[in-house]
DNA sequence: GAATTAATTGAACGTTCGTTTTATTAGTAT
DNA sequence: ATACTAATAAAACGAACGTTCAATTAATTC
């Protein structure tokens, strides 16, 4: 046999990506097999590589088109303001609803960096970095104006973006907590991690800080 | 050939152990062939299979070690007090200092989990939810006596054990921050993030906590 | 020093891997 | 209808994989 009944390209290409992001978040890069990701589409193994030369090639493509989903998500959400506490807690929102939505494909990019070439993983991380490096700034502007109390900017980046995108281990949609609630209480423990200020006096209760969202 | 002079079992188990935790942390659990490891020890591949009857199994055997190490660590280190302060600072002094310490054996234990039977994946868990309990019951002592402002004690303790646990990731040893100093700052995070009062209060800056240090 | 045990080698097994090549059919344009 | 292109199947490639087995040598015991 040959070409099918129905057969398209595009979304072929489409079903490829999907199935990957989701053997790959399962599985992991190397336990999956070309084989079995193109039973999961419905198709031979040969078919895969008319999309993707290789395979690492595919798995590249999956993790950039990530970072540059996360990095255009932050653009689009980051507010106009100066105001430290505005920018952290829209960043931190942003951060946990892209984290959350895109489970998979953060496990995949967060987990198998070490399967690309020395290049492409620079590539990866210098996206990474730059996404960092917003945070670090907020983290400093606050700092400076005294509405935050930062010790060391960095590591305390670092902290956050942790605990940030540690959510991703642990949630399931739909389980006792709704993507709000983890939200609203991620937010007020960042607020207080980094001592903010708002109407000049620290935040002492969740439910103060819930109030204060918009 | 056959025997090498010298050779000795106990030697030749511990190399094992050894290279596979490294090379497992670089190159993934997948992604280490049994001939890699038996090069970097010196030794044939067929070598290995006196000590460890498959791959699998020596994966097993370097996970349940670490965790049976992480909660050793923590019955030695955990304070006699009921005070939930002085508990929870223990808590994460011993959580990073024990991280720090076994970077590679952490990041084999927390990434490959997903090569491992269920049967086997369901014993590590059960190890580590163990230890995260441990975390648990802290805060929710402290929440009780009012010492901690803690919304939800499940998900704070997610978020503090992702926010420790983070470390192994950017920490190099010899760079520009000690462990002490690392350890300091996490603590005071930490703190801050549960709003920990002490004497009565809450602690507004790291310099104030490092003094309370014994 | 002979017998026994411990530790390892070297070769091989069958399987699976990523990938390539060639042929074949479905859809599209002329 | 015919020519052309897009999309796939089927089969095969060499390489590498985890693992096994028999042979061999070093160390130990008697």
């Amino acid at each position: 046999m040959a070409r099918t009944t129905g057969s398209d390209g595009e979304k072929t290409e489409a079903a490829v990506r999907e199935a990957a992001v989701s053997l790959i978040a399962r599985l992991g890069y190397e336990a999956m097999s070309m084989r079995q990701l193109a039973a999961e589409v419905g198709v031979q193994a040969a078919a895969l590589y008319r999309y993707f030369p290789t395979k690492e090639d595919l798995l590249f493509t999956l993790m950039r088109e990530h970072m540059e989903g996360l990095l255009k998500a932050w653009e689009a959400a980051r507010p106009a303001t100066a105001d430290p506490v505005t920018r952290l807690a829209a960043y931190v929102e942003n951060h946990i609803a892209f984290h959350i939505e895109r489970r998979h494909a953060t496990h995949v990019s967060n987990m198998e960096l070490r399967s690309l070439s020395h290049e492409r993983l620079t590539q990866i991380l210098k996206m990474r970095t730059t996404y960092e490096k917003e945070l670090r700034t907020i983290l400093r502007d606050g700092a400076e104006t005294g509405l935050f109390q930062v010790d060391d900017t960095g590591l305390t980046a670092m902290a956050l973006i942790q605990m940030m995108t540690g959510v991703i281990v642990w949630f399931r949609p739909g389980e006792r907590l709704s993507v709000a609630e983890v939200t609203t209480t991620y937010l007020f423990m960042t607020m207080r991690l980094v001592g903010a200020k708002i109407d000049g006096r620290e935040v002492a209760h969740v439910h103060e800080y819930a109030q204060l969202r918009t």
